[in-house]
RNA sequence: UGGCCCAUCGCCAAACGGUAAGGCAACGGACUCUGACUCCGUCAUUUCAAGGUUCGAAUCCUUGUGGGCCAGCCA
């Protein structure tokens, strides 16, 4: 691990570059979401990349909320969006901020441009703008009021924030180029009137900047050195500079674009997700099988999880998809050696062992993790009667399957060899018991070595197990089909992407567990007790991921 | 059909004119008290295509092709 040569990302190499020519000594970077939604997997990477980024060339990182309209804005999120942060591991220090600080600024900014000549106020409604600007092949036309004095602009400017006019009737424009082929560069819109409280200034203001007009302010402002966003933006970064340069900031914050982390087989529009919420066919934006920030929490993933993964993912122009696999890997390879390994019987069948005295009880010594002692031991139960997983056996088991059959002979995980010799059957032609011999000289940890067994299954202490229920998740969305149906656009959704087994049996050891912990359950995967359904009495866990398998049953084939 | 951006293995992604890293996935095999883990091995004679420049091109140029973004008083 040490040794591994990681390459640099096109955005470090840029910073390095402006390092070593003198342009900046370190770097600062800000996460600069709008309070307007719940963060999801797609922001992680920003936010892992920009609080990197400042740590990689000792910077620092800034926490920026963009809350520049309030039509769209609640503290509700400010508070989510804080909180899960925060849990990802990028530390703002004091570093909080909010556009709404700067409103005072960027009206003054304003006024400067009025004053240069270089903005002025429009009467055109929203209507007339578009018309105006014309299309991606034709260029707009000048608007009217380019017409007026620069006194006559102050004036109505001043006006607007005064609020002697309704919303939408007057707007302050850039005065840069109507026949621009880049059509941000057509006189963009720098303010608008909002008669709207906010949620941070309240109503001190009834006009509002633009995005474009505000954030390269608030980058300059805090001294945001290198202001990373996604590529949608590019097209308006001759602004970004435009802007930085007619207001004459002395160092000059630097846009650069980078391509949205997306994921296979998972949903991450806001409308998609509103609709499944509202129609109660997820558990709301938490829902585990939901990629939000919240719900990966929920689920059981961990910040150094996502943190591996975006590392993983890599940071590049080019569009991509990556495969949910590398997520699954990344939560494994972090939990593997940080979890217990407990065993939980999730589908149970009875297991009878017909030679062990009945009412007799031996507590078992159980290594938590034999690949991590510091995780320490506990005790197991063991007894006559045990609960086994139902896929564990079979009456006629295919070729190479190695665990019980009539017959066969397998090592119970922890404790001794036991041999099928019997089954018991339902009217209907279910099995309900097994029946089998234990050999006590094949104890667990006695070094027996007289004879090997192919299968090791796990199990649980029938008298003795607590009975819990255990959600099983798959992709929300059908993976052959694809995510969207392309006739309507709607979801593709995977009837089978929630399974609870409400009948599954854990040791005893398991029973204190509390939200949000984790563990392997031996052969099953990894889970995590629930934190909004689980309570101490009825506990639920989540299964985080599967754990790899080169075997699959022949049933399962078909 | 205006402008900007992108194109390297099934999926990410390096390579910066000197002869295609790495990870995920997959597939063999060894090991195994988890059919897990670990280990060992396989997996791009070729970089969207065609031309050109060069001793030498994934890298530069040209022309195509494919994909993304832009016509909010959203961010």
């Amino acid at each position: 691990m040490e040794n591994e040569v990681v390459s640099k990302n096109f955005i470090e190499q840029i910073i390095e570059e402006d390092i070593k020519e003198g342009h900046c000594e370190t770097v600062r970077t800000r996460f600069p979401p709008e309070p307007n939604g719940y963060l999801h997997i797609g922001h992680a990477k920003s936010i892992l990349l920009n609080y990197g980024l400042a740590k990689e060339y000792g910077g620092k990182f800034h926490m920026r909320f963009d809350d520049t309209n309030p039509t769209k804005e609640k503290v509700e999120f400010v508070e989510s969006i804080k909180e899960d942060i925060k849990w990802l591991g990028a530390d703002w220090e004091d570093r909080l901020f909010f556009a709404s600080d700067y409103f005072e600024q960027m009206y003054e900014a304003a006024v400067k441009l009025i004053k240069k000549g270089k903005a002025y106020v429009s009467d055109l409604n929203a209507e007339q703008i578009r018309e105006y600007r014309g299309t991606l092949t034709e260029p707009g036309r000048e608007d009217p009021g380019t017409s007026r004095s620069i006194e006559e602009n102050l004036t109505l400017f001043n006006n607007m924030k005064e609020g002697k006019y309704e919303d939408g009737a007057m707007v302050l424009r850039a005065r840069i180029d109507m026949a621009s082929p880049n059509i941000n560069m057509r006189d963009p819109i720098l303010y608008r009137v909002a008669h709207m409280t906010h949620h941070n200034t309240g109503d001190k203001w009834c006009i509002y900047p633009m995005y474009d007009f505000a954030h390269p302010i608030e980058d300059a402002i805090e001294g945001i050195t290198h202001s990373v966003c996604t590529l949608e933006f590019e097209d308006h970064r001759p602004l970004y500079d435009w802007v930085v340069r007619e207001l004459e900031y002395e160092n000059p914050p630097k846009q650069i674009e980078f391509a949205k982390l997306y994921l296979t087989n998972v949903v991450t529009g806001k409308r998609y997700i509103k609709k499944l919420v509202e129609e109660n066919i997820v558990d709301g934006w938490d829902d585990p099988r939901l990629v939000s920030i919240a719900a990966l929490r929920r689920r059981g993933f961990t910040p150094e999880s996502i943190q591996r993964f975006v590392e993983l993912c890599g940071v590049s122009k080019a569009n991509s998809s990556v495969d949910y696999a590398m997520l699954e890997y990344c939560i494994r390879e972090d939990l593997k050696l940080k979890r217990p390994r407990m065993m939980a019987v999730l589908n149970p069948i009875k297991l009878i062992i017909d030679n062990y005295p009945e009412g007799e009880v031996e507590y078992l010594d159980a290594a938590n993790n034999l690949e991590n002692e510091e995780l320490g031991s506990r005790k197991i139960p063991f007894c006559r009667e045990l609960y086994i997983e139902r896929e564990d056996f079979m009456e006629e088991p295919p070729r190479k399957y190695f665990r019980l059959f009539p017959g066969n002979e397998v090592r119970l995980m922890h404790a001794y060899f036991v041999k099928c010799e019997s089954f018991v059957k339902d009217e209907e032609g279910n099995v309900t018991e097994v029946h089998c011999t234990y050999d006590p000289e094949t104890k667990a940890g006695s070094g027996f070595t007289g004879r090997k067994v192919k299968g090791t299954i796990h199990w649980a202490p029938a008298p003795y197990a607590k009975k819990c229920e255990v959600r099983l998740y798959e992709n929300l969305v059908d993976e052959e089909k694809g995510v969207y149906n392309k006739e309507d656009g709607s979801l593709n959704l995977n009837p089978d992407s929630l399974s609870i087994l409400k009948d599954c049996y854990i040791e005893p050891a398991l029973a204190e567990a509390e939200p949000y912990d984790s563990f392997q359950f031996v052969r099953q995967g990894f889970f995590c007790v629930d934190s909004k359904d689980s309570s101490s009495d009825a506990l639920v866990f989540n299964r985080i991921v599967s754990l790899k398998s080169s075997y699959k049953l022949p049933t399962q084939n078909q």
